[in-house]
DNA sequence: CCCTGAAAAA
């Protein structure tokens, strides 16, 4: 590269001497520099005024590029800068583009500006240093501004400009300015340079036109690994992940070797659909490609194991990251929530906050959802203590999660303080609450705030409605929710499977159970389990062996391996006291290898968890449960009491009873509530089976004769019991 | 001289 004028001038004096003193760092300059902090003390020898060096035969040019290139700190940048100003020759735009490019390499990007802001008149490859700049750092806008100013100056793009704008435009996204740009691309003639089209390809994908970006790609006719990836990661941001691995066996087919970006976006591909085993061959390509160390590669496959549920992988994946990112944390903790790892979420969530490491609304979202699996309303109080006090607190996804675990946790009225205290609220936020009403049987209360959210403008979605039928049902409110469903279609929203199963079970709880059958006969949509299952629910409560019968065949031949269609058939022979086939079914699931699931309730006492299995012994304070679980069965047979003989064998899925008291988990943990907790306090359980119908009316006696509510979240819902009565209405 | 592309959760 040639001097400009100036720098020629400049450099003219020093052409005499040669400076013995300093030949090993001339030398240096002419090679790569191992030792910048030596070049810096060079530097600052030319700098100082007392010592005119002299060079001869000094290129400043290829001096100061090497210089701006070793530099490890913005601090070098600045001495190199003020040093150009001294001499005179800021005005050197080669050095200045590179002064400004190594800023933007160190996440410098104000200073950069500065830098950029004192030169007069900038040519191209200072307006490109600046876009990018912004672009690298999604400060898009900014991008934006500066390449329309840069035209206003009659700057023309060129190949470097192009692509770092379309960056910004599909980041920011705008539709209308990313066109506008790919009509100037065409104008300038750029159709053949892939770099460019590789930009609108990726522009077009960020903005939904996944059709458009198509057509691009097409037409393209030198595609290079990024326009393979830009297509396939288009792909996977609009929903199409199958799609994106097609294209990405068509890239492998065309012999485009992939790079580790092009892996990233595949494994997000297999992490979107969950397909574990082909994301397993990905992950074995990576390996194959010596890529197993790259940080963003363990992000992925981190997220992708957490993904599809194998945590410990993932976590073996997690631990491998030198430097974790929010990213990273995030995954893992998303994972950990979404596969019932829920104390570990939270382990985890802690971890960053004590570590100091800035969390952000999808880390705080993810953590409060696992707050509202683990159930406990102490670890609830201090969610929400913490976010109520974080920059999240009035972020509507954290709110509407914070509302929902509220719900989950036992306790509605902390969840409609939530509800009150988010100011704007959308329809996920309203819906929470419904569905938190729903969920423990205050029907009324749910349908008195849908009015308010119709009243205050906002449209009610899907969810909404299955809060809303959910609430019906759980409060026998039969004619509303009928009518509620056929409100559905006003507001365009399609009933899913979930709609469906609501009514069928709101017409199976009044004992229409033929008009049940009907109404599924007559379902636009193939009946899937949800609807299987209330329907045979309902028959099990009014004993409908042959309806009952033909649900659960529906059921086995849609999921023959799952253990509760078998249960309910088994609970619905019971009903009838048609105990034969209930052996029957015993023998079936033996056959299978199936096993019930093992029955446990959990207390939390002083923040503390407890959990208990049937007749289990190995609590500390066991001899005391068991004398008070004696008392407590002697005050109910005194109190009237007389345990269903049939239901003994009722239910399946429940542990088994034995002779003289019934020591079900949840009695255990109420047992154990009451020894433990100060008169008149709410005790609090949570149990992974349904209630079995013994525990549930002696719950609703005992709630009475030691005057305690007593609130017991079931694997479906919640039952309140209080004065002797179930917020459940005996129908669950 | 400057070089594109992706990544978390409802």
């Amino acid at each position: 590269m040639a001097s400009s004028p100036l720098l020629t001038k400049i450099s003219h004096p020093f052409s005499s001497i040669y400076p013995t003193k300093f030949t090993p760092f001339y030398l240096a300059t002419e090679q790569s520099f191992k030792f910048p902090s030596t070049l810096f003390n060079f530097v600052k020898h030319l700098s100082s005024n007392d010592n005119p060096t002299i060079f001869h035969n000094f290129n400043f040019d290829s001096f100061y590029a090497n210089l701006i290139d070793n530099s490890s700190h913005k601090i070098n940048l600045t001495q190199v800068h003020a040093k150009l100003l001294l001499l005179g020759i800021q005005q050197n735009g080669f050095l200045v583009s590179k002064l400004v490019n190594a800023a933007v390499n160190f996440g410098e990007i104000s200073y950069a500006r500065k830098v950029f802001d004192k030169f007069p008149d900038p040519d191209v490859f200072l307006w490109n240093a600046i876009i990018r700049g912004y672009s690298k750092y999604n400060l898009f806008a900014s991008a934006v501004e500066m390449y329309s100013r840069m035209q206003v100056l009659w700057v023309s793009p060129d190949g470097y400009t192009l692509p770092h704008v379309l960056k910004a435009c599909g980041g920011i996204p705008s539709f209308r300015m990313g066109q506008q740009v790919h009509g100037q691309i065409f104008r300038l003639g750029f159709e053949k340079d892939v770099f460019v089209q590789n930009g609108v390809v990726a522009f077009y994908a960020k903005c939904g036109k996944i059709a458009s970006a198509k057509v691009v790609f097409d037409r393209l006719e030198i595609r290079n690994v990024v326009s393979w990836t830009s297509m396939i990661s288009g792909y996977a941001q609009n929903g199409q992940p199958i799609e994106a691995l097609r294209v990405f066996d068509e890239m492998r087919s065309t012999g485009v070797m992939p790079d580790w970006i092009a892996l990233v976006s595949v494994i997000r591909a297999h992490t979107d659909v969950e397909d574990l085993e082909h994301g397993k061959s990905i992950h074995s390509c990576v390996i194959k490609m010596g890529l197993e160390l790259e940080p963003d590669l363990l992000i992925a496959l981190t997220a992708m194991y957490a993904k599809c549920g194998q945590v410990m992988v993932a976590r073996s994946f997690f631990n491998l990251v030198k430097v974790p990112n929010l990213i990273l944390w995030n995954a893992m903790i998303s994972g950990y929530a979404k596969n019932g790892y829920a104390e570990e979420a939270v382990k985890l969530f802690r971890d960053m906050i004590s570590h100091n490491i800035k969390t952000d609304s999808i880390t705080a979202r993810s953590a409060v959802l696992a707050c509202a699996q683990v159930g406990s309303f102490d670890l609830a109080r201090w969610m929400d203590n913490y976010i109520s006090k974080s920059e999240h607190k009035d972020d509507v996804f954290v709110n509407s999660a914070l509302i929902d675990m509220f719900a989950k946790c036992g306790n509605v009225d902390m969840a409609r303080m939530v509800f009150n205290r988010t100011l704007d609220k959308d329809v996920v936020v309203w819906s929470s609450m419904i569905v938190g009403y729903g969920l423990h049987g205050r029907g009324r209360e749910a349908l008195d705030l849908y009015h308010l959210m119709k009243q205050s403008g906002v449209s009610p979605n899907a969810v909404t409605f299955l809060g809303l039928l959910t609430a019906c049902n759980h409060s026998g409110l039969v004619e509303d929710g009928w009518q509620l469903f056929h409100c559905m279609k006003d507001y365009g929203i399609e009933p899913r499977h979930q709609h469906y199963a609501c009514l069928v079970d709101l017409l199976g709880r009044s004992g229409y159970l033929d008009q049940a059958y009907d109404f599924i006969m007559n379902m636009p949509i193939e009946p899937g389990v949800s609807v299987w299952g209330a329907l045979l629910s309902a028959c099990k409560i009014h004993r409908h062996v042959t309806l009952g019968e033909y649900a659960a065949e529906r059921l086995f031949s849609l999921e023959s391996y799952n253990t509760g269609h078998y249960v309910q058939l088994s609970n619905l022979y019971a009903s009838a006291r048609m105990w034969d086939r209930v052996a029957k079914i015993r023998v079936l699931m033996r056959d299978k290898g199936l096993s019930k699931d093992l029955g446990y309730s959990l207390i939390e006492i002083n923040g503390k968890l407890e959990a208990f299995r049937v007749g289990d012994k190995s609590h500390p304070r066991s001899k005391e449960i068991f004398e008070e679980l004696e008392s407590l069965e002697k005050r109910l047979k005194q109190a009237g009491f007389v345990p269903d003989r049939n239901s003994s064998l009722h239910d399946l899925n429940e542990e088994e009873m034995e002779e003289t008291l019934c020591n079900h988990s949840e009695r255990l943990a109420i047992a154990f509530g009451l020894i433990s907790t100060a008169q008149g306090t709410t005790l609090r359980i949570t149990k992974n089976l349904r209630a079995c119908i013994n525990c549930h009316s002696a719950t609703k006696l005992i709630s009475k004769l030691v005057n305690r509510e007593i609130i017991v979240r079931d694997a479906n819902r919640f039952h309140h019991f209080k004065d002797g009565v179930c917020s459940c209405g005996d129908y669950w």
